[in-house]
DNA sequence: GTGCGGCTGATACACTGTAACAGTGCCGGG
DNA sequence: CCCGGCACTGTTACAGTGTATCAGCCGCAC
């Protein structure tokens, strides 16, 4: 372990509770003045309930069991809250969503670490990666306004394992 | 400027030149006995004109001129070809392509500056970000086989000028 | 020539995302 | 109480992104 040793939340093996996620987020909600509304939580449960990120079509059909249809566009604007206020993140080289594991409720500053093997998803944050690239960035006379970091490859559960999991 | 200091094309204002990427693309694929097709050169050739990453749809159209028709599933077969061996790079947060500036046919390491004012792409690589990135991804337990950075914010040029470009 | 492999064309389809409009429920002002 | 505004949701339609599949073409080895 370093000095600047980098936080992560290993999630991508055995995510983040359901429950905790909820609360935290309806707590955040109620601090923001937000409304935290049925199917804004749905949807946040459906996420948080996958270790891996979900596509907006598979929330609306995990959703749309027993009569019940929830349109993918509904989806997209509960994402769409649920992303700005950093409940959930967008990855961008899946097309897909995870419920954020952190108890911030930033948008910025993550590294998200997505194995091939089992699908999960680590999310971490690093000052030093942030610095580096703060400077780097100025360098090149750039000023940033938001940035994303994804990693694939194979996460220590995985590789351990030797291969893709039974799961 | 630093030692460190991180290397960058500068496409964004003013974006390589059409000729030198195709001649470069030519030999690269002369040397690994690579097909470099007619389609694979003006999907190439239509990237390379743009400063601002294309669509493949967009691609499409563009190559669609006078009377010949080219099917987008073309174009993207084209630019799986591209990408595989580093001549054009796929930007995750647009879902879009634009040609390397680099000559080095490489597929990782890469950083890219995306400007919100302009649209146009800057392409860097930082050895520090890099070294950053593996010590602390090595720390989570994770192997890393490929990974994307992409920054927006606003470029130099368009930060002068203060706006959006007249264009 | 024949067969084989790589490339292209074409159609169809699945997935991702947005635009536009209507309906509902809440809440404050008259 | 009624009315209007506002935010949220439902619904339809559509644009954009990407893949699967089959068929034709062309060069090349046998």
């Amino acid at each position: 372990m370093h000095d600047h040793a980098a936080e992560h939340s290993g999630s991508a093996c055995g995510h983040a509770d359901h429950e905790s996620v909820l609360d935290r987020a309806e707590r955040l909600c109620r601090e923001r003045d937000l409304q935290f509304t049925r199917l804004r939580r749905d949807v946040l449960g459906a996420v948080a309930g996958q270790a891996r990120p979900m596509g907006a079509y598979d929330i609306a059909e995990r959703l749309s069991g027993s009569g019940k249809r929830v349109a993918a566009v509904s989806v997209y604007r509960a994402l769409d809250f649920l992303t700005e206020h950093g409940l959930v993140h967008r990855i961008a080289s899946r097309n897909a969503f995870v419920s954020c594991g952190h108890d911030h409720g930033e948008r910025d500053g993550l590294l998200f670490l997505i194995c091939r093997s089992c699908g999960g998803i680590d999310e971490m944050t690093s000052p030093a990666i942030e610095s580096q690239l703060g400077r780097a960035v100025a360098e090149a006379g750039f000023t940033p306004t938001s940035r994303i970091i994804e990693v694939e490859g194979e996460c220590g559960a995985c590789r351990e394992r030797g291969g893709p999991p039974g799961h």
